[in-house]
DNA sequence: TTTGGATAGTGTAATGATTACACTGTGAGT
DNA sequence: ACTCACAGTGTAATCATTACACTATCCAAA
């Protein structure tokens, strides 16, 4: 079995991808590394496996040492192995992504948590490792995911507006006109997966929106049974009447 | 550093799930493995991945070893870690899926390749480790890609008719009754992907079938702006006039 | 109390895509 | 000349998607 010795040399690492949403924005949660290698750079979550835990378990681990938070959406990505992306040695990742309403988040006494910081997804810079490789990775499988299930139940608070809907569809799918509001809901009522709570917002400064909430039954329903959701981004604008308001 | 020594005992390989088509059945490449652990199963194409060898070039390096073939079409699919699933230690394994031409294949010099052979994968009984499982995972996601590229480039001998793309698809999707011959036929050549080659079939009892090739420009495009390939299994059977046949 | 700003909310007609569906054509073999 | 086996072909009905613009309601400021 010594011809084998050489292989059992490496280790692997689980990454994960925590996404977010939050004033209109898609947010991801990064953690400042306090070791090196790259110090002081941001970093996605991660942490080597350990030697008697499976995958999604390390996965879960690392997401909930960080948010508190289990029984999430958590999906594996992709692996991501080039020969030196470690400078410890051979070390390849195994990318997972989760989805988490930032409002359930609450800072957990892990050392690891006070380090944690959302950012916006458009907006990260240079992170450590191949991290940025890894991000666009899990992004552009979100991306995917959005069609094939009702994001919105994992990443919105209970009660929600249908605008507020429509913002995380335009975060994730980046239409580069937004999409039309009044076929965005006409297809998302027409699913029937919407309760409409008959209460509306308050405090705000203009026609309050009613508020919303997943039904959870027709959400399992679409679990087994596939969801899919398609609409091309508004192609001109409606004329608005000009504006005053400089941009 | 020494903290981290217990997590450098680890190993990783890369299985490769290699699809054919042939006889209007898909296939898949398996191996009789020769020595322990599993001696004698059936098992997928794999190995260690060297110490100084990216993921990727791994699969590739496997892939030609067994077929002689590369630059073909490969993509990784997903990660199997379960912390017992080898029995020599912690071995993780990245499964990668690739789409041949049976027609390209021949029987390769390494001693791996004298165990190979193609079964079909409807008939796939029990395999070695969690290969059942790795080759579920693959063939599902086969099954996604078909709708997202046009497939049959990879998997079809370089002239084809009609009958035998529409069988393919079939065999990849599995629809309960088959695919609509006159729908199936409008939507693919509405494409324009396929160029008529002027040849008919030869030798066959009955009225030949025209041969088309794919148009290599046009594929290469869709590679870049995306495909959809949507068809519902035909509802309800066309009246057929009684055979006499036997089921 | 009036007005302006901001966002909520709402319907339809035109277009395009998908579906269901059944018979005729051609060559080979007897 | 007949039969078998598969090739090949068109249309109408339905459904889904798209483009598009104005009115309603609340708050705040004048």
């Amino acid at each position: 079995m010594t011809e084998f010795d050489n292989y059992f040399k490496s280790a692997f690492t689980v990454d994960n991808v925590i996404f977010g949403f939050d004033e209109g924005d898609l947010k991801v949660l990064l953690i400042k590394r306090g070791e090196e290698p790259y110090k002081g750079k941001w970093a996605l979550p991660g942490y080597f496996v350990h030697p008697n835990e499976d995958l999604d378990r390390a996965a879960a681990r690392i997401l909930e040492e960080l948010t508190g938070l289990h029984h999430v959406f958590l999906e594996q990505v992709k692996t991501f192995g080039t020969v030196n992306r470690h400078p410890f040695g051979r070390v390849i990742t195994i990318a997972y992504f989760s989805l988490i309403k930032i409002s359930d988040y609450s800072l957990q006494p892990a050392s690891i948590a006070k380090k944690a910081q959302w950012h916006s997804v458009a907006k990260v810079h240079e992170l450590a490792f191949d991290h940025n490789e890894i991000l666009d990775a899990c992004f552009q499988r979100l991306k995917w995911s959005v069609r094939l299930r009702p994001v919105g139940f994992e990443l919105l608070p209970p009660k929600f507006t249908l605008t507020e809907l429509q913002h995380l569809y335009e975060a994730i799918l980046e239409p580069d006109d937004g999409l039309d509001k009044r076929n965005f809901r006409k297809k998302i009522l027409s699913m029937n997966l919407l309760v409409d709570l008959d209460e509306t917002q308050e405090g705000v400064a203009h026609r309050p929106a009613k508020l919303y909430r997943f039904d959870q039954e027709k959400y399992h329903k679409f679990q087994e049974e596939g969801f899919s959701f398609e609409l091309k981004e508004s192609k001109r604008k409606e004329k608005k009447r000009p504006s005053k308001l400089r941009v």
